[in-house]
DNA sequence: CCTTGAAAATGTGACGCCACATTTATATAG
DNA sequence: CTATATAAATGTGGCGTCACATTTTCAAGG
């Protein structure tokens, strides 16, 4: 993102302007999904005319295209952004967690457009969008084995499992029960203590 | 699903054609999406007229949807069977942990479109085809959440979490891994272990 | 300074076009 | 002659365009 301020008058309303537009983008996007949206409902939605989105979007796709990916990167700058700061393992897998839950509390819309094209079945668009946010979140699951690399080698872990499969495992597993939570708030409640699923897998089940 | 034995030969016939219909969408839906497919497509696939399609189904949404549920049915009943049988606990997710590794082994284009309508984004119909998915998904945790608050209640298990969301958390770590390694098997080969994923949650990271 | 008006920039939405779901008239088989 | 399969015909709806409308800019004249 360019420093804001040092555009004119013009460009800042311009950027303005499209961030409307994205965002009710995103709003029919997350309900409905790419294909049960039109570009009429968008403009209407946003209180454009539909010449004026084509003057900002090539095309339907590119829209939607712009949409997600600036939305990963805020979401994965932020969790990023979370286990930067401890040198301890346990306290970044903690922050980890906590930096998730609040990204999806706070942008729930987005996530389900995320998940959507994240896991392998969304086919929304042709040129290969799923590929390029899928890769994306590989190399963010890096990140996350990487603690657990690291705390294996400190032995703070046991060397129960790969580490990239026990961030694959940890992702999705925040993933499931974070949704479930927040599709039935009243049937699923929030768990009490936030940790609950991280706490699963540093204690497991079985008594030693 | 009716005795096939006690159809006329007709009645017969039509039911293989049918499956035949399925096969062929199936095939195209879990490729392209819902969206990206057209009965046309599909009717080619099949080696049958468009019309004939509409002999058997309303319309486009109503054969997917009877597609999906069928699947559905399958998958749900091939996976609740293998935790029938043993009584213990362990020996339960064990072959819970098999018998889903194996359909997705064996059934994988369903398994892409399964995922894709059970997690919240999809959106291919309109109707709530998603929320019956899901639900029947919810359904079907509670079995595995069963197994793990009897083995709490045997003390074989710690108690350290709620069972439903002991459930969902390896339910979706098994999906997350077992996707990863379908899509990408170079990258990311089968464990060696079938059930280090499970070894995880048993376990635990952390020396006691 | 303020006014004014024309040109440049920007916004608009009716419409062309096409892909595809569905229907219907026709051909075929039994 | 009936039942069934067929594929051409029909209708719908959405994407993307473009000729026009509106707003903004800016300079010259009062």
């Amino acid at each position: 993102m360019m420093n804001e301020h040092k555009l004119s008058r013009r460009e800042r309303e311009k950027l303005r302007q499209r961030r409307e537009m994205l965002a009710a983008a995103l709003d029919l996007f997350s309900q409905k999904g790419y294909h049960n949206v039109s570009l009429c409902e968008i403009a209407e939605k946003a209180e454009f005319a539909i010449g004026t989105l084509y003057k900002f979007f090539q095309n339907k796709e590119d829209l939607y295209r712009a949409l997600v990916l600036e939305q990963c990167d805020r979401f994965e700058d932020a969790i990023s952004h979370a286990i930067e700061q401890p040198d301890d393992e346990v306290e970044k897998l903690r922050n980890y967690v906590r930096a998730k839950t609040e990204r999806f509390r706070s942008n729930l819309p987005f996530i389900r457009l995320y998940l959507a094209e994240s896991r392998g079945a969304s086919f929304n668009i042709k040129a290969g969008l799923n590929e390029e946010v899928r890769q994306r979140h590989y190399n963010f699951l890096e990140k996350i084995a990487a603690i657990f690399e690291s705390g294996i080698k400190n032995n703070r872990f046991k060397n129960i499992a790969d580490p990239y499969y026990l961030a694959v495992a940890l992702d999705s597993a925040m993933d499931a029960s974070l949704l479930l939570w927040l599709d039935a708030p009243e049937r699923h409640p929030y768990p009490e203590d936030p940790d609950t699923i991280l706490d699963i897998f540093f204690k497991g089940l079985i008594h030693p």
